[in-house]
RNA sequence: GGGUAGGUGGUCGAGUGGUUAAUGGCACCAGACUGUAAAUCUGGCCGCGAGAGCGUACGAUGGUUCGAAUCCAUCCCUGCCCA
């Protein structure tokens, strides 16, 4: 059997280790208990989850044992890794609601049951009750500020500002790790590079207690060939949850994926075999394009499920290559003959009627194909002739009107 | 606690009494070109209204003024220096 050091590694996870020998020697060693925190900072995954959730999917197939660590105690604070501003503080009901919603998807991607059965706590239980004397005694002691403030993650935010509470943030991390290790005999953190300064602050508090089988992993954040993050639409974030983003939009959005990132995005988020995506996006021209067909189904099928990844790639053909069912559209249910305006801001298309004027104006509107560019037109019946009315913005997104 | 510099739209960052719904970059959307790609060029990017326009907005609340993001007062928050 193949250590899961090396898949992770051909498929490009990797980015620092803590102790790479021990680590890949460990993998063959035994079932290794791992975990990977989550912060329950809104009701819904985004894609910068997705690779944590890829990641531990590809442990436990190896045989090892997933813990996701829902962070419904830190979040209270806000890990300021990376970030500019300290993040608005989360009330403690959103963030038991964020939790329980999260771990909805979270189940799509990890097995709960059998023998490496993956299991997912919550650290406010352990967390909201701890006695700060004792933790500051226990714990506290281990840390040098002298460090901490040296860390890359805290370094931009000397110069903005950063308070006490927020720097505690690596200590209540690097103790939820030790809580790991002493209650669930958890020995590795895994987390995106970000997590790189709180993953050796737990390495190191365990160690510096005295036990020696800690270990930290991070894995790659999902970036284009430019740096930036990917994941970004005109909505927002792109989310995991259906509600928040539709099977429809997901799919189209991997769909469009650069060329140059075409490879990357499968090797990091499908099980494609590695040689299989390297035959597929070897391809410079129109080929590649069957690449992201694929990656756009298989990315879509894990996230939600084979039926409405189907349903997806059915309407994209039945939209972009004049095949396959209108059925599959997305669609909304119109109220008699309203104008073109409120139908496109009802179907959800855009937000607001200023914005569905300016693209009329820009001409990025369609009806049944017929380009519309009277700002005050009114859907008619004879719009309606299939029993429905295509919508269209601009060249990719698609919504069926019915009435 | 004292001194000082600040808090602007999704973000970064100009603006310092009227022509400022507020320059510019990034992000995002659309048009052209293409391969539903990138790069490039063009347009858009607070809400409502067919439109003239109206409403909201520059940390908060009051005030001065014909008129304020811009001036004054109080408060809240942040950086830096001193204690």
């Amino acid at each position: 059997m193949t250590n899961v050091f090396d898949t992770l590694e051909k498929r490009g996870y990797v980015e620092q280790l803590t102790h790479p020998e021990e680590i890949k020697k460990l993998f063959e060693k035994e079932s290794v208990r791992f975990y990977i925190g989550i912060d329950p900072t809104a009701d819904s995954l985004h894609v910068g989850h997705f690779i944590s959730l890829m990641v531990a999917s590809h442990m436990q197939k190896a045989g090892h044992k997933p813990i996701i660590l829902m962070g419904g105690g830190t979040a209270v604070i806000g890990d300021p890794s990376g970030k500019t501003d300290m993040r608005k503080m989360l009330t403690i009901e959103d963030i038991d609601n964020n939790v329980a919603s999260i771990k909805k998807q979270i189940e799509k991607f990890l097995s709960l049951e059998g023998e490496n059965a993956a299991i997912i706590v919550n650290n406010a239980d352990w967390l909201r009750d701890l006695k700060y004397l004792e933790f500051m005694r226990n714990v506290g002691v281990h840390f040098s500020v002298n460090k901490m403030l040296a860390a890359e993650c805290y370094k931009n935010r000397l110069e903005t500002g950063l308070t006490f509470f927020e720097l505690g943030y690596m200590l209540m991390q690097s103790y939820d790790f030790l809580y790991l290790h002493d209650n669930y005999d958890c020995k590795l953190q895994m987390g995106g590079n970000d997590q790189w300064s709180n993953i050796i602050g737990g390495v190191d508090l365990i160690r510096k207690i005295g036990a020696d089988d800690s270990y930290g992993f991070t894995f790659k954040l999902l970036t284009t060939k430019e740096g930036k993050k990917m994941g970004k639409t005109e909505k927002g974030a792109l989310w995991l949850n259906p509600e928040k983003t539709s099977p429809y939009e997901f799919y189209q959005y991997w769909r469009n994926v650069a060329d140059d990132d075409i490879e990357n995005v499968m090797k990091l988020l499908t099980f494609i075999d590695v040689d299989k995506i390297e035959e597929l996006t070897k391809y410079k021209d129109e080929r590649i394009n069957e690449a992201k067909k694929i990656a756009a189904y298989e990315i879509t099928k894990l996230v939600h499920g084979k039926e409405e990844a189907k349903k997806a790639e059915e309407a994209t053909m039945a939209m972009f290559e004049g095949k396959g069912n209108v059925d599959t559209m997305e669609e909304t249910k119109i109220d008699g003959n309203i104008s073109i305006v409120d139908a496109i801001v009802t179907s959800g298309i855009v937000n607001s009627k200023g914005q569905a004027k300016t693209l009329i104006s820009q001409g990025a509107i369609t009806l049944n194909d017929k380009k519309i560019d009277d700002i005050s037109y009114m859907l008619q019946d004879s719009d309606f002739q299939a029993g429905y009315a295509i919508l269209k913005k601009g060249k990719k997104i698609y919504h069926k009107l019915v009435k």
